[in-house]
DNA sequence: GTGGACCTTCCCCCACACTGGAAGGTCAAG
DNA sequence: CTTGACCTTCCAGTGTGGGGGAAGGTCCAC
């Protein structure tokens, strides 16, 4: 398979693909005798799960750690099992902090909303942040 | 005021400083003699507003169009206003997002603890992903 | 034999909010 | 007169996930 047609089976660029060999998320193909990446099929599998792996919030970096076990040849299942659970309580934090900022947030907005327009000077620093 | 005191005075860096002033949050001070910066006090507000403004989660970019509107010699209420709100609707989204990845995250983290390790077969895509 | 689609490497570019460092000028104290 | 703190400008880099485009090579059909 040569390096477009990748791309359209796995929806992705070719410059995308060029940049994945870069960082080692993919490994070098074979070339044709005209310099040509020659990828295996099976890098669309591959390229799945990198996909789904973003989908999940996961970083290229991360994504990268979980192939380079399973390259080494050991099954990655509790490495993924922890890198998942690493993320949930990621997202739980992420998510408390956005709750409370929402709160902050909505707080000044409906103090702009009772306020007098009238009573907002420009010359001070505005009064609702 | 040198711009090593208003740095201090208001929590930030001297690079900092000179940052926001490339980047039209700040205006550009008068200079001394010797060319050094010399900043109004009344620049602490200022900063405060902005520290204050990037803690709702405004952009740099939003902030300096809240500070360009008042320093055009309207109040920003309105717009400010306006700003808030969307950035209110805008961290809905974002929370509503971080939990519909939240619950697939989890889901697959559960189904990689029940998995009997010996199934996950190296040579594969790993299955949970 | 030539046109066009495809490929190669190379280097630079985006947003975001700064940060680091070099080379040199200013100012007050001792 | 010198030391050291402070200041100046300018250039370049951080991390993330790529995108743009130049200059040139390859391959296949017509």
């Amino acid at each position: 398979m040569r390096i477009g047609e990748l791309a359209r089976a796995s929806g992705t660029t070719t410059k995308t693909l060029r940049y994945y060999e870069a960082v080692a998320l993919l490994p070098a193909p074979e070339r044709t005798a005209g310099g040509y990446r020659d990828y295996d099929p099976k890098t669309v599998a591959r390229l799945d799960f990198i996909r789904r792996s973003q989908a999940a919030g996961l970083t290229l970096a991360q994504i990268r750690e979980v192939l380079q076990v399973r390259d080494a040849g050991t099954a990655p299942c509790h490495h993924v099992h922890d890198l998942l659970d690493r993320r949930v309580h990621e997202l739980d934090r992420q998510i408390a902090d956005l709750h409370a900022l929402r709160l902050t947030v909505a707080e000044l907005r409906d103090s702009a909303t009772e306020a007098d327009p009238e009573s907002c000077n420009p010359s001070t620093v505005c009064r609702y942040l």
